[in-house]
DNA sequence: ATGGCTACCATCGGTAGA
């Protein structure tokens, strides 16, 4: 089964680019985020036509997040994060399909870092830690996947120095990453590839593609039986240099059957 | 320190992204 997970910033704008992309990669599983977009305005028929059926939550402008699975219907487990009533913002989205429990994520940016911005996202990193403890106590197979907006380590930007002060790399960031690593997901990405520099996400600005000035921030955590399952993983760059292209490239896992 | 680019919503600039 192949699981994909791609921030496409704008489903409409960015139709043409999606669809081409399902059609040259078939993954079983599409978890998506920014699609800005009202839910409504989701452009299902074409992903019906591509094959899928979907679930997503919209949103006027901002966030929105969706899980396509192809030849089946995600079987709808959650609709927004747990723990606060009062976030409007449509950033979770969880699914069970085949007998996997799939999480999708748009973790909040953060910036700018301090301020009431980058607070909320770390009480939204505490209640979705909160969220994927609770997941690992069913002893299910599970992945948490999405923009996490977080980079892990130095490996992980093209220059780390860069980006101390930025909420994707502040130490508060790093530390929440860590912690949710710690309750037992394996970062798939990473176990696969201890050493190479891989990015998932270059600047629209100074050609940042053209000089590969990139980040990892896009992940997958596995629980215990699905880390047993991994044989591959990768990130299709190729997509970030097509026309009228996201600011992040796709990317992807395989588990065994 | 700033700006560079792209999307959305509603204009012709503001907000957000990372």
């Amino acid at each position: 089964m192949k699981i994909a997970t791609y921030n496409v910033n704008g489903i409409n704008a960015r139709l043409p680019v999606l669809l081409r992309w399902l059609k040259e990669t078939a993954p079983d599983v599409v978890c998506l985020q920014e699609l800005k977009t009202p839910q409504e305005k989701f452009p299902l028929q074409a992903i019906v036509d591509a094959g899928y059926q979907a679930i997503w939550h919209g949103q006027k402008s901002w966030n929105g997040v969706a899980i396509l699975a192809r030849d089946t219907q995600p079987e709808e487990t959650k609709r927004g994060l747990p723990g606060d009533p009062e976030d409007e913002h449509s950033r979770y989205i969880e699914a069970k399909i085949k007998g996997i429990r799939v999480g999708c994520l748009y973790l909040p940016n953060g910036n700018p870092a301090p301020g009431p911005k980058f607070d909320y996202k770390l009480n939204w990193f505490d209640r979705f830690t909160a969220h994927a403890a609770d997941l690992l106590t069913a002893n299910e197979p599970v992945v948490l996947t999405g923009d996490y907006n977080v980079i892990p380590t130095e490996l992980d930007a093209y220059k780390p120095e860069r980006w101390v002060n930025d909420a994707l790399f502040r130490p508060e960031s790093r530390s929440a990453f860590e912690k949710l690593l710690s309750q037992g997901w394996t970062d798939a990405v990473r176990k696969l590839y201890p050493d190479e520099t891989i990015y998932t996400y270059w600047d629209y600005f100074r050609n940042g593609f053209g000089r590969n000035a990139g980040l990892r921030i896009d992940h997958f955590l596995l629980s215990p039986q699905l880390d047993k399952k991994l044989v591959a993983a990768g990130v299709d760059r190729n997509v970030r240099g097509w026309e009228k292209t996201s600011d992040h490239a796709p990317v992807w896992i395989e588990l065994a059957d």
